[in-house]
DNA sequence: ACAATTTACACAAACGTTTGCTTTAGCGCT
DNA sequence: AGCGCTAAAGCAAACGTTTGTGTAAATTGT
């Protein structure tokens, strides 16, 4: 039906070939005149190039694939401008899978759709792999990292801020303005993230010589639902005078809940979100953060897959970013 | 290097034709003993099947493609969480493309990359495609609808609300709670989906006997930034008591200026936001809207390109859905 | 016991490229 | 004139599947 190389060769009376090495610019191969007749037989043919085709028997493709899992919280989409500005940078496109939301059937059905067919190499997104599909995924030889995630038992490729210090530089930031008693909202006890957040945050009080209570963590899923659930748990009359949201979404569920329990914010309680991302500018007030950056997070997942050689981890700068949450209290 | 279908037959003792057919589960070509022996053989030599060399022969794949340009407004993930769910009912596989935003190039780009190969069909979320790309798509016979957009020109296949309704609801809503003048805020002057919209108010505010004055209107291009601009026009003693924004962000980027002008919402004003997503809940008051379905939208997208019939045009329902951004006013 | 049918499999062509190798033609040099 | 050299293009194999056709063995019916 389409038009083939050969249907093109016939039209511009030359070899299959030949037609392939003009339409892939390879100049040393034709002389200008036949390239120029081939040019003008492939546009008045309408050709579409079969990379199907073609990648069989290149065993490559230009194209990068993002694995990214559909949880609500929303720092993807600047991962993936990141990822789309340096592919392009090299030439290369980028096709993006949802893998549900830790559902390792769905894992895996998106992991062989691009294993099974010649991608370049694969970006994961924030998605904590089932144990059962992390071999799939070596054993496809394809180059492949994680962002914005880390592990501490396997050792694999990521890029991802370094959570320590998040919890750490939120924590701190927190104290600078003058609070002691301060929550962490939302954040998961089962993984590296959470747990290295927890680190940080429990060394710059006890730098600081305070003694955080059991009941300021409130552990959760990041999730907008968490952060109400956390503050809901705070209670109207928290013990504490600031809170850290685990992600913006969840630090907006705080905030909306506290204002439900009659709280106002900062007056009453100061937040801090962990992300950056738009979300904090949307609501009111605007929500002070220690911001990641998800862009730069992109860029240099493209340019690990890219390299090969093994880095095999790396971190991407974090900075706090005050906007309007955070109340700066007086000395008492 | 990695196994291939002729490693299993040799392995098996068959011919990779019956290989084929065994991994393929055509049951009615081969007894359970050789089918037993091949999946054994596949499963040791830890077989990926080559989807390129298979696409190639069937000149088909089961995949479809989701284009999605990259604006800020964020309805993209319901309907693409109901293109995943339909799709895999179907036992389809998505892929996703970022298509810039309005950029041509890039959408040739993501156009290209998706028609070179044998992609089952695809579907454009909201993307206004370039004049010069709609040909690449009709000409590549690949079965496609475009989503959450619509288009009185040219006769194409799409799925999307009744923009005139959307206007017509909207404007009614605030009429019923007493409001009569009513503004308009970050609409597009430029495209179908816009016109119709403001076709749809101005209609429901004629049949109510009021004549809206132009600087009711404000135009913009659905973002946040077009909400807060449109609401610094309207100026901290606005003429109306109520607007509709053109989209959620649009909306919170009203509700946002407004405060800054020392507007409280809704005693001062009333707001009434276009789409309904997550972030109507987000925000403080709570935004109502007249929401779309978008999920629905996304099932909607693949039955119509599975189809393959020429059901050309398909209108998904609005609702309106009450929140806490409206005040309803007394009779003057 | 033999033809007819069915079952189970092998064979080989085909899909549309890419690319190493070969061939041809044209040219300058001695 | 004969040589080597280069530029240009053709030839054909290969990539890993799928699938229509051919065929031997097993099964059935008479």
């Amino acid at each position: 039906m389409a038009a083939t190389i050969k249907d093109i060769a016939k039209l511009a009376g030359v070899s299959p070939g030949t037609v392939s090495r003009v339409l892939a610019n390879k100049t040393a191969f034709f002389s200008q005149q036949t390239g120029e007749k081939v040019q003008a037989a492939a546009a008045k043919l309408g050709y579409q190039k079969n990379t199907a085709a073609a990648e069989l028997v290149t065993r490559q493709s230009n194209v990068i694939a993002a694995i990214v899992n559909s949880t609500k919280t929303n720092f993807a989409s600047p991962i993936i401008e990141g990822i789309q500005a340096e592919a392009h940078r090299r030439d290369l496109d980028v096709i993006i899978l949802y893998a549900g939301d830790g559902d390792p059937e769905q894992q895996r059905r998106a992991l062989t759709t691009v294993i099974e067919r010649p991608v370049r190499s694969i970006l994961l997104l924030s998605v904590d792999l089932a144990a059962e599909n992390l071999p799939l995924l070596q054993r496809s030889r394809i180059p492949f990292c994680f962002l914005s995630i880390s592990f501490d038992d396997v050792r694999v490729p990521y890029i991802t801020s370094d959570d320590w210090q998040v919890g750490y530089q939120a924590t701190r930031t927190l104290l600078a303005a003058g609070h002691r008693r301060i929550g962490f909202a939302g954040v998961d006890r089962d993984f590296h993230t959470g747990r290295q957040r927890l680190a940080g945050y429990r060394r710059a009080l006890q730098e600081a010589g305070v003694s955080p209570q059991p009941e300021w963590i409130q552990f959760g899923n990041y999730s907008y639902t968490a952060g109400q659930a956390a503050m809901q748990a705070y209670g109207a009359q928290p013990d504490v005078t600031a809170i850290i949201g685990a992600s913006d979404l969840a630090t907006v569920g705080v905030l909306n809940q506290a204002r439900s329990l009659g709280l106002q914010v900062p007056a009453d309680l100061s937040l801090l979100a962990i992300d950056g991302t738009d979300i904090c500018e949307l609501v009111r007030p605007a929500l002070s953060s220690v911001s990641q950056n998800f862009y730069d997070m992109g860029v240099a997942g493209v340019q690990q897959v890219s390299a090969g050689n093994a880095i095999p981890q790396k971190i991407t700068p974090i900075k706090v970013v005050p906007r309007a949450s955070i109340r700066r209290l007086v000395s008492e």
